[in-house]
DNA sequence: GAATATACATACATTGATGCATGATTAAAC
DNA sequence: GTTTAATCATGCATCAATGTATGTATATTC
């Protein structure tokens, strides 16, 4: 079992990308050791040390195969919005936590991020780009709730940085707390009605001043 | 330096819980060793193996110095509440806020809670306590919640319990996001017109069902 | 004040994880 | 077809952290 194909070779790399993925989501980053990634993707530690400097190469590599959900409300928001921007927010941001409820694998990393890792220093990657993707996302849905000032749709009295970090925080406690405990609550469901109430509070007159 | 007083050691007692709690809350849980924590304590291992049986039930006993927020938030409740009980979750969630942020002590256990620990299994008394204590209040504030629907404060086809996940959801995202990157916004100011919104919205006719 | 328990320091034994160095075998390049 | 280089296994050296056992001096108890 030594020198596989080309092909072979990413195939051991997506495994091991998979175990680490599935370990890490379950029992934690630092809990799980490179033994148990290498063990449950079928190979030796030496593996992964051919594919990844580290472990925290090893994470990098994880989180940087998959378009998370925040990457992807901001492509879209590109993409152009003819509509109604406050009902673009709101479509946006319940795709956002439909996407974490039915795909397995933003699913895994989602918890990754909220749960099993530890928020260390700056040079932390998995920090580095969830903290730099969210205010970068903030801007983009900024824009969006002061054309909705501009047309009309919300008192000029709104802040609309206030607006979003609210929205933000509600979304982001929504998933935090699913994954919590998923059995408690339908996050979907529950979440695109609290979703909905945030942004009729919004409209309403002089709520915001 | 031996045998000092009773009081003595509850001193160091005390210092070595101040040494975890600013160690883990700083660098995290698994990042941060027994060494570490007895050489901020001023002492050795040795004190610390003699006061706690390992690093879990140091953590337990870093948990159970402190009352939480939410603790707190329910023992006021409990107090009785002549209230308008939409009043009422209003003051008691910006009061839950408000504590993050000034409360030196509590902002630690916060981050360490949201930040620099790994949740595990459900063995995990920092879970454990997490979860339980957040159930338990999710249930008192559904009955606010209910006595304001009777009251006819809110729609009788408000789902209770769909507001207050919403709610604990505003909140502890607000809390995460602030923690994360605390010079982003002031947490009373936004967090405190996110919950004004919220709960706005909640009141119209027809937001939820 | 003798006996005992307490509050730590010190030292050690053990574990397990990491990273690297080396080896074996074959795919790929020429 | 030979050479080279890639893919992974194996073995080792190291290190850091944990837990515990033991020592010691003093507070506390009687």
């Amino acid at each position: 079992m030594v020198r596989r194909t080309k092909e072979d070779a990413m195939e051991t790399r997506a495994k091991l990308l998979d175990a680490a993925e599935a370990l890490f989501s379950e029992n934690g980053v630092t809990q799980t050791s490179m033994m148990q990634v290498a063990e449950k993707a079928g190979v030796t530690r030496g593996a992964i040390y051919h594919h990844f400097e580290n472990k925290m190469n090893l994470i990098e590599s994880l989180m940087g195969r998959v378009k998370l959900p925040i990457d992807e409300m901001r492509e879209q928001i590109a993409e152009g919005c003819e509509f109604d921007p406050l009902v673009e927010i709101k479509e946006r941001s319940k795709e956002f936590i439909s996407r974490v409820q039915n795909d397995s694998q933003v699913r895994s990393l989602a918890s990754i991020l909220l749960h099993k890792c530890e928020y260390i220093d700056e040079v932390n990657p998995i920090k580095l780009r969830h903290v730099s993707g969210r205010n970068e996302c903030i801007c983009d849905i900024e824009k969006l709730f002061q054309s909705a000032v501009e047309k009309g749709d919300l008192s000029s009295t709104l802040n609309a940085r206030i607006a979003v970090i609210g929205l933000f925080s509600l979304v982001d406690g929504l998933i935090y707390n699913w994954l919590l405990a998923p059995e408690y609550f339908p996050l979907v469901e529950y979440g695109n009605q609290a979703i909905d109430s945030y942004i009729n509070g919004l409209t309403r007159e002089g709520s915001l001043f």
